[in-house]
DNA sequence: GGAACCGCTGGGCATTGTGCTCAGCGGAAG
DNA sequence: CTTCCGCTGAGCACAATGCCCAGCGGTTCC
């Protein structure tokens, strides 16, 4: 499978591997490949080649912003006037609250996660995040539950069976 | 600093650590105390401290839905019929492109997270998580950039400053 | 059919890191 | 003053890593 001139995709031991490494991430190359059944250099390379796909982004440590002090979660949807996206987007990066942000189709409208030490908190969150010139409206969700927290290895399950 | 009666926060050397893994996720241990300058025991002691604390849930390896095939991300809000919310959850679960839920404030109401093959595949997508009897009304959002991907050190190094 | 290529195997090797233990030391709390 | 706690620096046996190699079965291409 290509996308815009990359081939993409995995296959089912690429599935088994980021399956296995995301079960049990401290586990060695060596451990893996007994696990799997399959040579320490085959491990070895499809590691590299996942991570020089882009497919394996990286290791990187799962922070709980809870557990930083940071307990609650929100999502606001920001109206922008027309032509201030790049300043809008500059000023969020900014903010350390704004764990993420997306544009979205619809009239010049933007997408953030925000986390804050409490819902009084948010408030100046929010308030830094809204105080900038570009910005013409926003309305926040406040997050109560979490049913589903970011996951990946069921698609990475289905990706292996279509394509491998 | 507690949150419901357990101890939360980071100091200055946590926040190091943590961005200093998040740079470079593969190194180990013996390196870390060397970049740190602090005794290997330390940087042990630190990191099952930070893990046992939840502040870092794992190092699970970060997966490109975009190289997997699924290069379409979308956010989708859905209301809920009252008291269908369990049912919607468990649904929803089931569907391997959902990858986060979240309730939010306001009558019955969910954000989730989708991604998909191609604007044609999210149609299939979105049939399938609004083909479910206790969803009222969904209305999505496509994501066009991502100018902030998800991001945690800026609210790590905020925290150490506070904290520590 | 033959040649070149590719991914996987299984082995060996020196180097490095890990898990574990220990005594010592300084600051903070009681 | 004594206890506690976190950090230090060191040692040790063991395991894993990075790197090399020859061999082998399957494709692709001429």
């Amino acid at each position: 499978m290509t996308i815009s001139g990359v081939l993409v995709g995995i296959d089912r031991l690429d599935g088994r591997l980021i399956v296995l490494l995301a079960e049990e991430p401290r586990i060695g190359v060596l451990e893996m490949s007994r696990r799997l059944g399959v040579a320490r250099g085959t491990v070895q390379a499809r590691l590299d080649r996942l991570q020089s796909n882009g497919v394996i982004r990286g290791f990187g440590p799962q922070v709980d912003p809870g557990a930083l002090g940071y307990p609650v979660t929100a999502f606001a949807t920001l109206e922008i006037r027309q032509g201030q996206g790049g300043d809008v987007r500059a000023h969020l990066a900014t903010v350390p609250e704004v764990l993420e942000l997306h544009t979205t189709t619809g009239g010049g409208d933007m997408l953030c996660r925000l986390v804050a030490r409490s819902n009084a908190d948010l408030q100046r969150v929010i308030d830094r995040v809204v105080g900038f010139d570009g910005i013409v409206r926003a309305s926040t969700a406040i997050v109560m539950e979490n049913p589903v927290p970011l996951r990946i290895i069921p698609l990475v399950e289905q990706a292996a069976r279509d394509d491998g």
